[in-house]
DNA sequence: CATTATACTGTATATATATTCAGTAAAATT
DNA sequence: AATTTTACTGAATATATATACAGTATAATG
């Protein structure tokens, strides 16, 4: 349903900048006049592409009638993320013990969804800009692709590393620290699990 | 402000719940739809009215150009923040055109109250763990100390940097990238303006 | 007391705007 | 290999919309 092409992330992100900007939505030609299109007929199927896949609502008819739907985001809508520190080995990550705190912070603050705060310990992802005590917003999901930040589990350790699968039975799970060594998982041999992937930082100083 | 009339608060609130049920502002046919009046004419001086006290602004010639100004809206009494791109040379780094868009966000969410995020450009801080498009969370300030990243103001030029102050009249503003190279600052003879400082970091991959 | 602001109706119109139709072309999907 | 989706240009048009103009009437203001 939702896969979004980067143009009509463009066409989206330039309504939303409209709208913060004048406080109303942008016409067809504003937002070819933004984006450089030569033709109203360009925004036109930009906007009926977005309304298909239900990012925006049209109304018929009306000029400007346009308005982006935000999810479960009614608008201000927050909700409570736990702050997971060390998790105790064989414990789930989720396990009440391991909650450190809570954040609240609204529901659509990454671009998708997320079900936890990881707090970060060491510096193995340093040059991904990932440093100690860093809270890294974790989706929960095994769909993780090669060069995802992932949430991994080894032996009942979590580590935090870039994923990268090199054959069907041997993942590399790479640190960005040239300190550090990339981990070979034989998945013949040995178990990985994958917790889920990064899809946000968050830093307080 | 003037003295606003029943009838013309009628208007003003009437826009409000249009734009709260819509996402855009209504047009002199629907306040006279949704009011009662029998002429378009009726709304238009009304909106004129409230345009001359400064309770809305209105786009001439386009339509639906109704914005409803509040000065409780304005950026850091609400948890609203902007998100500052590009800064234009000269600008004020809040004014308007530099405005990308904003997020919503607790006013609590980092230790200390902030104003706005800054998007970063380039790596001068990437051994601090700030990348590329990563947002900081920017609290306006001149009360820096050594070992603050600032952000700061050279000739129109808006950098990030790791604040140190050498002596009375020199300032050092060094990255944390081997790359790059300490920016020296001589207060008698340069100048130097301090934005504020960073007290957090949001990345959104 | 003249003037201005408020509060309307009613008509008219230039133009702002959505939207359709006719094409082209490359990429993705079936 | 055929079809659909994406991504555009360019022109045409019905209509949605702002806005001016012509009135009427009451209340406020200087």
């Amino acid at each position: 349903m939702k896969v979004i092409t980067s143009q009509q992330q463009r066409v989206l992100d330039c309504i939303q900048i409209y709208i913060n900007k004048t406080g109303f939505p942008p016409t067809r030609a504003n937002i070819c006049k933004e984006l450089g299109f030569k033709s109203p007929n360009s925004a036109e199927t930009h906007l009926r592409a977005l309304e298909k896949k239900g990012f925006i609502a049209i109304e018929s008819g009306a000029s400007r009638g346009i308005s982006i739907i935000n999810d479960e985001n009614s608008y201000g809508s927050k909700d409570n993320y736990p702050v997971i520190g060390l998790v105790a080995a064989g414990s789930p990550t989720l396990a009440e013990e391991n909650i450190e705190r809570t954040i609240n912070c609204p529901k659509s603050f990454f671009e998708s969804k997320f079900d936890y705060f990881l707090k970060v310990k060491g510096l193995s992802m340093k040059d991904a800009g990932i440093m100690e005590d860093d809270l890294i917003a974790v989706k929960k999901t095994t769909d993780v692709r090669n060069g995802d930040i992932v949430i991994a589990r080894i032996d009942d350790e979590v580590t935090v590393k870039f994923f990268n699968k090199k054959s069907a039975k041997l993942v590399e799970l790479e640190p960005a620290n040239e300190d550090f060594e990339t981990i070979k998982v034989n998945l013949e041999r040995d178990e990985l699990s994958i917790e889920g992937k990064s899809i946000g930082l968050l830093r307080r100083n």
